[in-house]
RNA sequence: GCGAGCGUAACUCAGUUGGUAGAGUGUCAGCUUCCCAAGCUGAAUGUCGCGGGUUCGAAUCCCGUCGCUCGCUCCA
């Protein structure tokens, strides 16, 4: 993806753009149909904050569901619903508090923005020395009290981007040090705004008092709901290693920028499971966990071509991270992160036994040891797998020189199973069809529809992704069989009505 | 946060040099209809994103604001 051509990227951007097309007409049956909705639409709307309707919360409802089965229907993985406000300790062990930050500025002439600590990489080595000297001769002059302090820093063994780095970690002195630097995007001298910090997580007030002491967060991860209730879990349930906890729930992230409709939104939910293994063990439960995550999304009927992993090089693993690799599903605006794998060692438990004072280890009967096991980490995002499972369904084809909408979703996936539709309005039809109704609505999902052709109402259900349509006609009031036809090849078998709910649930298994 | 574009009915959009809004689709009611958005009749729906300004008069011009999209940036 890193090397395109001027005249690749201009085709690539060209497909963009018409593929962005169907994100548009996706976001447009959404609301249509009920799938999602603007946040607060009728007061102009909230930033990255969308509503599921009717429709749409089927489907996230049928998605977190296969994945609660997938998961946790099984003997080694617990269930947990952890509170999504925590003791504030809990961010500071994480690292969030620290890492979630990030100070930035902006070139005011060319409009670059850099990270402040990554700035140094774009300064060559003998410029990053001469500046170095200016900016302590200035220091010097003007008398500054933190001169002492920069030289600590300046004549220490540490590298030029270090050195740099830890310069503008300093409130004091990353001003005038940035006087120093020219943009390495325009060359600008003194073009650089103050430094500006992002912090990602969303504070709050514990208690009637809005004051410091008080703040807590919004979890920016569910993950750390599952490391503190690590041995909660682990004796209530009597399990053994390896296990794992898993867990849907919401997070929050003040996103600086969202994007792409649901994909990056400040309000999200994931779908994660944290597996605690034995330390030498880390490499097999790693590997096993992303094969198996990989054929989730493939058993649910995302096209094979559509999925790859991303496996992160070494130089870029997040701070807790032995390994990594995330899931992408090939999006029309690109290939885009829908779950990630982490092999997250013993990072999360050793800072809360650090920061809590409380022991963390696992007793391994068989070894005979005590240690803090390593966690293996499947992070799914739901909202971004609707999304995923929403784009891959959708399709438009010709029929009969009209275009047919259909959502080609899995019929474990598919908001409504089942219409029931009366071939017309009258002649004991209506009844027939209303007694079916009746009999299916406990079972399944169901959808009754009696108004207008029965084409229409079929393209409705297309629409919809409703993967069956029984159709009640006159052969039905003499031989007590029904049409059903099957969404995506609009094929029709004739069923007798005593045997529906059988011949459905086993369409739907 | 910066830059560009956009915002008119549920959806997609039109709306002339400023004179308080239309179409198609959809929805609803009825007729027709024995199988794939057919046809006929009728109906409902808008403070033109929001706020302010200019003007006798603003969907239209100006300013601000909110939202959406794209690019940059960011995504521990």
């Amino acid at each position: 993806m890193h090397f395109y051509s001027i005249e690749n990227k201009r085709f690539v951007i060209a497909q963009n753009n018409k593929q962005n097309g169907i994100i548009e007409k996706i976001v447009s049956l959404s609301k249509r149909k009920g799938f999602v909705f603007q946040s607060s639409e009728i007061y102009g709307g909230l930033n990255g904050c969308w509503d599921y309707g009717p429709l749409g919360v089927e489907l996230l409802n049928n998605i977190k569901s296969e994945w609660w089965k997938f998961m946790t229907y099984k003997d080694d993985v617990e269930g947990l619903d952890a509170s999504i406000l925590m003791h504030p300790r809990v961010w500071e062990a994480s690292g969030h508090v620290e890492n979630f930050t990030d100070p930035m500025i902006d070139c005011k002439v060319c409009k670059a923005r850099f990270r402040l600590d990554t700035l140094a990489e774009f300064i060559g080595d003998k410029k990053k020395e001469k500046i170095l000297r200016h900016f302590l001769q200035d220091l010097k002059e003007k008398k500054s009290k933190s001169t002492v302090f920069a030289e600590g820093i300046i004549f220490s063994g540490d590298d030029l981007n270090e050195k740099f780095t830890s310069l503008l970690e300093n409130d004091e002195l990353a001003p005038e040090l940035l006087k120093e630097i020219s943009c390495p995007q325009c060359g600008s001298k003194e073009s650089f705004t103050k430094p500006k910090s992002f912090n990602l997580m969303f504070k709050t007030f514990l208690g009637p008092v809005e004051k410091e002491g008080n703040t807590i967060y919004l979890r920016p991860e569910t993950a750390q709901g599952i490391f503190v209730n690590f041995l909660n879990v682990q004796s209530a349930s009597r399990q053994k290693l390896p296990f794992g906890i898993a867990q849907i729930g919401k997070a929050f992230r003040n996103e600086i920028n969202t994007k792409n409709f649901l994909f990056r939104t400040r309000e999200f939910e994931q779908m994660e499971m944290q597996y605690f293994v034995r330390p030498s063990d880390d490499k097999k439960w790693y590997d096993e966990w992303k094969e198996k995550r990989m054929g989730w999304y493939l058993s649910l009927g995302i096209a094979q071509d559509k999925l790859r992993f991303h496996d992160h090089p070494p130089n870029k693993l997040a701070h807790y991270a032995k390994e990594a690799t995330d899931i992408e599903y090939r999006f029309p605006f690109g290939w885009g992160e829908i779950e990630g794998i982490h092999n997250r060692t013993d990072f999360d438990l050793s800072r809360h036994e650090e920061y809590s004072g409380k022991s963390q280890k696992y007793y391994d009967e068989e070894l005979k040891e005590k240690y803090i096991p390593y966690i293996i980490e499947t992070s799914a995002g739901a909202s971004r797998s609707f999304m995923a499972f929403l784009v891959n369904a959708y399709h438009e084809e010709e029929v009969n020189g009209e275009t047919r909408v259909v959502l080609k979703l899995h019929p474990k996936l598919a908001p409504i199973k089942v219409a029931i539709l009366p071939l017309v309005n009258k002649d004991g039809m209506p009844e027939v069809a209303k007694k079916i109704e009746a009999d299916l609505r406990p079972f399944l999902k169901v959808f009754y529809d009696s108004k207008g052709a029965v084409g229409r109402r079929y393209r409705r259900q297309d629409e919809a992704g409703t993967p069956f349509c029984i159709t009640v006609d006159t052969q039905t009031l003499q031989d007590n069989t029904v049409t059903v036809r099957e969404r995506d090849s609009m094929e029709q078998e004739r069923i007798n009505i005593d045997e529906l709910l059988n011949y459905l649930l086993n369409k739907l298994r």
